[in-house]
DNA sequence: TATTGTTATACTCTATAACTATA
DNA sequence: TATAGTTATAGAGTATAACAATA
């Protein structure tokens, strides 16, 4: 929110929103996660598309889109990098054959524990320091948000 | 910070990490704003160079790159894409001419009020519902890792 | 030689929309 | 026809490195 309504004349700053504050933090830490994950040969977003089927097991395209918030051509385009890296198979549906599940191979389900290590390793880099209470807070603030969104419509233009 | 060192066996999900959290809000909140911008022909990234040009008149390239920790193959873009919409001007240097120095036009220094009107919206969209002292809690708890870290460059996707 | 700004190249990620195969 | 997945194209952003002009 900017924090200077008590002159209408000036213009907010950057610093002014906490938008400003959150992108700032949050580029810091996913770029740092980048470049430990780099290390493995994957990329942020591989590591979110693994960890999901990591969960499930294996899912279609679609849902890993829609869980994801891509669209199917980068959900598409992400399994051909994690296709030819052999961590991750499109299995061909057999009662319909428009289907396709994706899952893990033997070496992307070894290879997620180590990228969790990572993130947790990443995690406690930037928020290590900070009291349980204020990591909570920021938990609960950002949940709050995400909770907000889920009950509105995604801008689409 | 992963939440279940109960069980070191236990593979942590992306949700046990703050990053997660902070990534998927601050991109929410990015691309609503990029949105709102884009009705004006800009993006976020000549936003950010159009701001900081607004508070300091004008900069040389190299001077701008550090500040926003970008290369400066990057500035060299966007100042394409301003100059461009005639937002941006370069301005030869007179001493040394490999200098030179960057500055908004009359039509970019009318746009930054707007657009910055435009960011107070943004933030109030996704923040005005926190209490004073959530909104508060987050913002202490991010210029803490920024200080911790000695974090100084601005965020630009 | 060192530095400034530009350019070339390459890659990630995103989005739209046309395309195919199947139902 | 409708849907699932692929592909093509485009654009914004990242980075490295070679380059020309200037000092």
């Amino acid at each position: 929110m900017p924090q200077q309504a008590r002159d209408p004349t000036r213009v907010s700053g950057l610093e002014d929103h906490l938008g400003y504050w959150l992108r700032y933090v949050s580029n810091q830490v996913s770029h740092a996660f980048s470049l430990k994950v780099a290390a493995r040969d994957v990329t942020v977003a591989e590591w979110v598309m693994l960890r999901e089927l990591y969960e499930r097991d294996a899912m279609v395209p679609s849902a890993l889109a829609d869980r994801l918030g891509m669209t199917r051509g980068a959900i598409s385009k992400l399994t051909d990098r994690l296709a030819a890296k052999a961590l991750v198979t499109r299995v061909p549906g057999r009662q319909d054959r428009r289907y396709q599940n994706l899952a893990l191979t033997a070496a992307g389900r070894a290879l997620v524990p180590q990228l969790s290590a990572l993130a947790d390793q990443n995690d406690a880099e930037f928020f290590g320091h900070l009291t349980p209470a204020e990591r909570a807070a920021v938990e609960r603030a950002m949940k709050d948000i995400v909770r907000k969104l889920g009950l509105r419509e995604m801008p689409i233009d």
